[in-house]
RNA sequence: CGGGCUAUAGCGCAGUCUGGUAGCGCGUUCGUCUGGGGGACGAGAGGUCGCAGGUUCGAAUCCUGCUAGCCCGACCA
């Protein structure tokens, strides 16, 4: 009974993906004990959070993500590409994990844990010890025992694959996990586009057969949609090189950017493609088959892969060359790391087979970089709202003012019970640093109080991303910020 | 890993050439005035000048070694 392990089903992505679990959390944004709500002690007052924000960019930062993170109190540099994520930051590193394992799951994948500190010795069995080169850290522990920070974990997830499963009743099985990973880069930079240590989703299918693995690899490139397009992110599958994990089939996702690291090639129609709210069936494999055809369909390459002929035979009007920030690759591999670590399974006839693989990931921390680039402006960031660290911004004009106080409190409170995530700047600040703040660290909206407004019995709902501002009873301006999360 | 550069208060910087015991702006603390887009004035706090050694009566400054970090390139999620 090797997966007997309590909520994880058996099998069957069956019923999973056609009714979705969510009041599964994998880990809850934060417990609720955290939200205080009856003695002021919420860290949701800004008087009260840590929110160490810079008027000042500090000059190691080159690219705007990087500057802007740390101008919002979002992160530190601990040393060369490893930093501490501060409260407002690791927020946002939580909600996209969140999101992340909400699609993996309702796609039937498996969440789990492996550890960061790897055994040196199942990478030689792969071969890969000595090819990974210098980017994989190596570690000797007080046995003289050779181990490393892990890269990646193909190795460890197939040597627990081999150890627990034999019958290709238990496939097809697609594991995966979020977790620290360690890439000792040669030149790390832009914050944590390209830092040493990153926080990635990484996941592994097994499959009878090429046929089954490649509808895994079908239904990772579905998930994967679905994921950046609820980041509010235009994340394009680009056919790609497979690179030292090596394999046949591949694409990365990409997002537009200017300041992306990669230069991209693509038909302007494939910007026009979208998931929207159509239901999937993961299981399907003509669904997941048809809609990767409708999204690989439109040429979009790297560089690495572009073929100029197949470009130039798209309409000029089309033709688009830009810059491309890589937020996920999926890959499939077939047996490589099968056949080379002994991962085989009995088949119906009785005889024993390689598993057919593929991995595939997402890289968590990179992605904030990436919103950042694709959404801000002069003043700041400008969070898309469902990965937005904080929903509403309440800002009091005049702090003390009993009325200004009280309507904020009350903003404050109902805001809260109904899980719209306030930040309310209870600072005894000028109107414009408060303003100043609510745009750098991007809260998508803002509730502005003040006695002047009061007097008539309004607030004003102002949207970051456009600047309009409405004037609006209190009430109303809740049901709004209701009404604009309601599908989020 | 090649090439270039930097390290002085929480952040941004000056001072180094020409050695004499450290300064400016922002932030921060207190007070007064202010109060709808980083306000004004006044008074404070805060630095073994990256580390180690050397030269010198005296080193942020000169010399030697080291460490850390940044940028360009090649490489990479």
């Amino acid at each position: 009974m090797p997966f007997a392990y309590g909520f994880l089903p058996h099998k069957g992505y069956c019923q999973q993906s056609k009714a979705p679990d969510y009041r599964f959390h994998p880990r809850p944004l934060w417990p609720k004990e955290y939200i205080s709500k009856t003695n002021g002690a919420s860290p949701m007052r800004m008087s009260r959070y840590f929110l160490p924000i810079l008027k000042e960019t500090p000059s190691e930062a080159q690219i705007v993500s990087h500057r802007l993170m740390l101008r919002a109190g979002m992160i530190r540099q601990s040393s060369a590409g490893i930093y501490s994520w501060l409260p407002m930051g690791f927020k946002v590193l939580r909600r996209l994990e969140n999101i992340v394992h909400e699609e993996q799951i309702r796609a039937g994948h498996h969440p789990m844990l492996m550890p960061t500190l790897q055994s040196a010795d199942l990478w030689r069995e792969s071969g890969r010890y000595e090819d990974y080169g210098d980017e994989m850290l190596r570690i000797t522990d007080r046995h003289g025992r050779d181990m490393l920070y892990g890269p990646t974990n193909e190795e460890l997830i197939t040597d627990i694959f081999r150890n627990n499963v034999q019958s290709y009743k238990d496939l097809p099985l697609t594991l995966y996990h979020i977790q620290w990973k360690f890439r000792d880069e040669r030149r790390p930079r832009f914050g944590v586009m390209r830092g040493r240590e990153f926080f990635m989703k990484d996941g592994y299918n097994f499959d009878i057969d090429k046929d089954a693995a490649l509808h895994a690899y079908n239904r990772h490139l579905v998930s994967y949609l679905r994921t950046y397009e609820r980041m509010g992110l235009k994340a394009i599958p680009m056919r790609a090189d497979s690179g030292p994990i090596g394999g046949d089939d591949t694409h990365e996702f990409l997002v537009l950017a200017d300041t992306g690291e990669s230069e991209v090639f693509y038909d302007s129609a494939i910007l026009d493609l979208e998931m929207g709210d159509r239901e999937v069936d993961y299981d399907s494999v003509e669904q997941c088959a048809a809609i990767k055809e409708e999204w690989t369909t439109p040429y979009a390459r790297t560089d690495e892969t572009h073929d100029a002929t197949l470009f130039d035979a798209i309409p000029e009007e089309r033709r688009k060359i830009s810059r491309g920030i890589e937020v996920g690759q999926i890959f499939y591999f077939g047996t490589k790391y099968s056949d080379a670590m002994n991962a085989k399974v009995v088949n119906e006839d009785g005889k024993l087979v390689p598993v057919h693989m593929g991995s595939h990931g997402i890289g968590v921390s990179r992605l904030i970089g990436a919103i950042i680039e694709a959404s801000h402006d002069d003043k700041g960031i400008i969070w898309p709202e469902a990965v937005t660290p904080f929903r509403v911004g309440i800002v009091n004009l005049k702090q003390g003012d009993a009325e200004a106080d009280a309507a904020c409190e009350n903003l404050y409170q109902n805001l809260t019970a109904l899980g719209l995530d306030p930040i309310y700047d209870d600072r005894k600040e000028r109107a414009g640093a408060k303003f100043a703040t609510m745009d750098l660290i991007g809260v998508p909206w803002r509730i502005t109080v003040g006695p002047r407004g009061l007097k008539n019995g309004v607030v004003e709902l102002t949207s970051r991303k456009t600047g309009e501002s409405v004037e609006m009873t209190p009430a109303d301006a809740i049901a709004r910020c209701a009404e604009i999360y309601a599908g989020v």
